[in-house]
DNA sequence: GTAAACCCTGGAGCTGGCTTTACGTCAAGC
DNA sequence: GCTTGACGTAAAGCCAGCTCCAGGGTTTAC
């Protein structure tokens, strides 16, 4: 798979992909012989992890600290662990914050329909009394 | 309550509460004569309500954009409530998005947990057959 | 065989959102 | 009356995270 199609596949920009791979968030890709990227399955895996984390707002550097314990084999089990949960205590918290400010929205949205309904009689009364 | 007494009580620096005023983010605070700001209580509720929607992902533009409309008063009622709508929206697929990751998370982790057991089990079968 | 369409790299540039700097004013305590 | 420290402004600077560009090498289609 070559780079135009794991962009389109992920929608995720060509350079957001090389800039990805510089940083170390994703396993150096194969290349053919004349230098292009070849995308195995493993790397669009990386590539779907990489991008849905970076959605959630984890920041490029604890993704770059996973992945470099990844390749450090299975004595870094633990620390993987824990970097994991620590940043998913992280997104519980961003995560609660927004729903109470949804909640909030919510409840302005209605504030706002029942004065522009208060509004709109005002005009018609208004109207009448013509 | 002067700026650095409402810094404190709502965690925004200084600089970031003159920042907002000078983005329109919060109307004009009225100064003392000597040009010192004096935050009234209404002024301190607009600085609660932009701290919300920023720490919810609204764009400053967004917030700018609602303060504009909410100062040309009650004929601009619509506008910003399908303005509170479509963020509102936004929001939610942000939210929706942040909480399957939090369950990838969560199932990542309880992949890890058995993995370590695992691990660990392994460790001492090579010790006792020592 | 040549133009069009991709791909490469390294490095500069951009955007959003603050933060710092440089410099000046003012009020309070000593 | 002088220092100290909080406040003021305008403008530059900074950081994360991309995004674009120049210059150059392939591959593909005609």
């Amino acid at each position: 798979m070559n780079i135009s199609e794991v962009s389109k596949k992920y929608g995720l920009s060509i350079d957001t992909l090389r800039y990805y791979e510089k940083e170390g968030l994703i396993p150096p890709v194969r290349r053919s012989e004349s230098g292009l990227r070849d995308y195995s399955e493993q790397d669009c895996g990386w590539v779907e992890f990489i991008k849905c984390m970076r959605a959630a707002g984890l920041s490029i550097d604890t993704l770059r600290q996973y992945i470099t314990l990844y390749f450090k084999g299975n004595r870094t089990l633990q620390k993987r662990k824990n970097l994991l949960v620590v940043e998913r205590e992280k997104l519980k918290a961003r995560i609660d914050e927004m729903q109470s400010t949804l909640a909030r929205l919510d409840y302005k949205i209605e504030m706002y329909e029942g004065r522009i309904v208060a509004c709109e009689k005002e005009l018609l009364k208004k109207r009448k009394s013509k």
